[in-house]
DNA sequence: CTCGATTCCATTGACGCCCATGTTTGCCCA
DNA sequence: TGGGCAAACATGGGCGTCAATGGAATCGAG
């Protein structure tokens, strides 16, 4: 499956028009919604993204009452309440609404934050400072990361 | 599966452009994305390379919540934010980026150095002392490898 | 008819592709 | 066993294509 990797920098015209990464968006060709799913994030100042694919997952675990505790059904709810759906024209751009570019902070740039399955869209200086703490944090600490196996079915 | 052996110094022309040694295109050769992913490491003057594969299993290891600290949710965090997909031209060339050429302190020429399942890339004299320093904290403290037992039934 | 939103078109600049060259390695044959 | 030939790899440079961006034109709703 693909990836959300890397950090572009992207320019917001007068219009509010920015252009998806085009790694984004080749990661998000396969799926049927040709844009992206974009909700305010509730714990830091950005946008979340992701596909339409991880909206449905977060749905389907939703069912899953053992797995989801009653503040993780809250915040489910949350988030499809918050969620919209920007398409992308011809060349690739979304237009970003007012409210969620208010949240981030957002004016005339913007930062792509791949995640892995999902990614940010944050306001460049802002995310540079988080950006610092988290590594700040990271190199104090020196966390191992416990790595699964590979998955069986390798190669082609 | 194929491992990164060895240590390789290739030029870096004024394009930014550096051969990636062949026998490590052929480890990757496999995979759907025809490329390396590299991210400045946070212990370390060097740039961590990997294949696609590799941030798959992290990124299915971050699913895991049981296993995933907070910590470690930052870095990995930090890994796809930072991870580049650089993939090679029909000569088997990446181009490094230039804050990236800029955290290893790489100018005209690189040290590629195989790690097992993932590489690093050093610049050569720093590269030379930071192996020095390894090789003599090994000769002092004699440390064993524990082996696994073979997989059995491993081999395609 | 006017305003807003979406699509179309043009520009620029970075990136990927192609070809050429030197050098090393490995192979074949005398 | 030595020489020579050929394939593979590392390297340089030029050119075409695509992505990002800006602005004009077109479509639709109030």
């Amino acid at each position: 499956m693909g990836l959300f990797l890397s950090t572009f920098m992207n320019k917001v015209d007068k219009k509010g028009r920015v252009s998806v990464p085009a790694t984004f968006r080749a990661t998000l060709a396969p799926q049927p919604f040709q844009g992206i799913i974009a909700y305010r994030s509730f714990t830091a100042a950005c946008v979340e993204g992701c596909g339409m694919d991880f909206m449905e997952r977060l749905s389907d675990s939703t069912q899953d009452f053992a797995a989801f505790s009653p503040e993780q059904e809250d915040i489910s709810a949350l988030i499809f309440a918050d969620a919209r759906q920007l398409s992308w024209d011809p060349e690739g751009r979304i237009v970003l609404p007012e409210d969620v570019m208010a949240h981030a902070g957002i004016t005339d740039m913007c930062a792509f934050v791949g995640k892995g399955q999902t990614f940010q869209i944050w306001e460049p200086e802002t995310y540079r400072a988080a950006e610092a703490e988290i590594r700040a944090r990271a190199f104090k600490n020196r966390p191992t990361l416990p790595l699964k196996k590979p998955t069986g079915g390798d190669g082609k």
